[in-house]
DNA sequence: TTAAATTGCTAAACCGATTTAGGAATATTG
DNA sequence: CAATATTCCTAAATCGGTTTAGCAATTTAA
């Protein structure tokens, strides 16, 4: 069963293609095509259960209609979900999504955004892990359309980023610790910490801290290696527990710290929030079931991809006229849960 | 910045675009392109940056080098999970994916199908939702590449699946339950439950019980719908509170199901497994980290995304040839973990 | 010295759609 | 009745690659 080409149609039918191009793609009135032969079009195009091909038409269009989206992998939860919502707003649009992962390296980020642009995807989401930006800047000179996620580069003025205020949701969860009498907070982060998301976060708690004018021994802030999360998280956990002063409270910079220190601490037989207290950004539906539960600073992903998208789409479209970039600063939710432990009853 | 092409460059060194062709495709020698030529033509698309356009490519190859993938949530764990798997193993063919979400509805799955195939994508790996069937038996019909995970459709002979044995899971973990004592033991299933995976895992619960000869009341046996599943699985809970007898164990039908029924319990301050073991199917990382940890069938989702792969590659590549169709079952792992409590110490 | 073989390359067709420029037949106008 | 306008449609170019068929110049063979 040989597929069912637009020559097919015109040549069965006794018309051009042309015709029958015009027809289905609503042209037929402007072109002075008459209804009846539009009828006769439609519905031979039915019979013959005609499905036009996206690749000739994309070609000829110059436009794919399919976004690339690059985050650092698709089994993680958070970026799970965002895929999910940014499918869905794709979607809305007409557009699908081919999804990558990076696994936080360098060099096969810059390869799959290169693969991706041969592919002629119209635009780009991407979650980026470089170091070596080059390859954004590049994008940025061919004016190609792309949007941030969850991290930027402030050294690269005008691109289009949607994040959430790190600094500030860090800095609020630390300040919530130290206003509920914890004196000396801990704080896993992660290495490479050259991640804008990352910074932003540290200085949060170091601000936080230092304001407060409460222990801002380095040794309190721990940087975790991405390759090997959970050992590396064990065994900062097993230093900070021989720290010479009793450490209270804990913030994960995200979620895979946030169970790597779950795990550690139920191995040390801590108690959570008794002995610890603990916080971390991200949040996922487990955090609510653990016992105890696990106080998240949430990122509202259905928003972050409603507007990447949105910008991103509207970038497509302005495409040719520069446009003015969108850098948009989505505030986070702070979930309180059982995880924290009150030292003292918050100050007035 | 205009986007350079293979004329461009072909121009810009005088010769065809059918030699730059010939040279970039590596069939510069079989051609008999002097190397010095080939050099030249290699240098100068280093230079220019040159980045073959795909669809071109595509369209006259016919060939996208794109794998659709549909499954029925890309945020949910599973899923998540299995998109990643099979991410990876389709770049080592070099490969990319479309990954969409079916909802678990007929429509969309069809419509999706439809769409996937229109963007000319090589090959389709499915887990299907479908109750009407009739894409699927058009795919195959058109000799169309594709495989099915997860789930898959008795009535349409000679098509390609990878699934795992889910009567034989199901039927083992309650085997285990009725050995540790267990007398009352329900399950929460889901419904719509035309699917193979679930019927067999209902067909393996209901096997296991008759054969031990304790209570088979279909009471115990829940269908709770897809689209509420909280609610609905609380409702359940309650009701199974209330049953005559008392109910000492629980077997989920998949994850989703089990984090409603440790949500449920919890409310009702059910103690897990002191009041009621709990098994799930499919495992994942926090089911180790909950108090207590929760047991699993887990289903070796790397095994699975490999063949599935591995078995689209050669369909593709055995496209026209009528291909013998594989057909993989491949056993799940039973983790026992401290949701299940022995009422009595296994009959030997 | 001429025919045959080899070397190194190219023109043009093709994939399947969209779009531009225009043509033939009929209807309307002056 | 000729000139113009309208109606309905089409041939051919185009998007950017790959591939087929073949050509001109040189080398080898007879």
């Amino acid at each position: 069963m040989k597929k069912v080409r637009l020559e097919d149609i015109a040549n069965k039918m006794g018309v051009s293609k042309t015709l029958v191009s015009m027809v289905l793609n609503g042209y037929g009135d402007k072109n002075g095509i008459k209804k009846e032969t539009q009828e006769k079009v439609i519905a031979l195009t039915r019979e013959l259960d005609y499905k036009p091909n996206q690749m000739a038409r994309s070609l000829r269009l110059g436009k794919s209609n399919t976004i690339g989206l690059i985050v650092a992998d698709i089994s993680n939860a958070f970026y799970a979900k965002m895929a999910r919502n940014i499918e869905d707003e794709c979607n809305k649009y007409g557009y699908n999504l081919i999804i990558c992962s990076s696994d936080e390296k360098d060099a096969k980020e810059s390869s799959l955004i290169r693969m991706l642009k041969e592919k002629q995807v119209d635009g780009l989401i991407i979650s980026s892990t470089l170091v070596d930006n080059s390859e954004i800047v590049v994008l940025k000179q061919e004016n190609y359309p792309f949007v941030l996620v969850d991290r930027y580069f402030p050294e690269i003025p005008d691109t289009n980023f949607v994040i959430i205020d790190n600094y500030k949701s860090s800095y609020k969860a630390v300040k919530y610790l130290i206003d509920s009498g914890h004196q000396n907070i801990a704080m896993l982060s992660i290495s490479p910490s050259h991640l804008t998301s990352v910074k932003d976060r540290n200085k949060g708690y170091f601000d936080a801290i230092k304001k407060a004018n409460i222990n801002t021994d380095h040794y309190l802030h721990c940087l975790i290696p991405f390759e090997s999360i959970e050992q590396s998280v064990e065994a900062s956990i097993e230093r900070l527990l021989k720290y010479e002063k009793k450490i209270t409270a804990i913030l994960a910079v995200n979620q895979n710290i946030a169970l790597a220190i779950i795990k550690a601490l139920k191995k040390f037989k801590i108690k959570i929030p008794d002995e610890i207290s603990v916080i971390t950004f991200d949040d996922l539906p487990f955090f609510e079931l653990l016992t105890p539960s696990i106080s998240a600073i949430s990122q509202p992903l259905d928003v972050i991809s409603f507007n990447a998208v949105k910008i991103l789409i509207d970038e497509i479209n302005s495409k040719g006229s520069s446009r003015k970039k969108d850098q948009v600063v989505i505030p986070s939710h702070f979930i309180l849960r059982e995880s924290c432990k009150q030292l003292k009853t918050k100050k007035t």
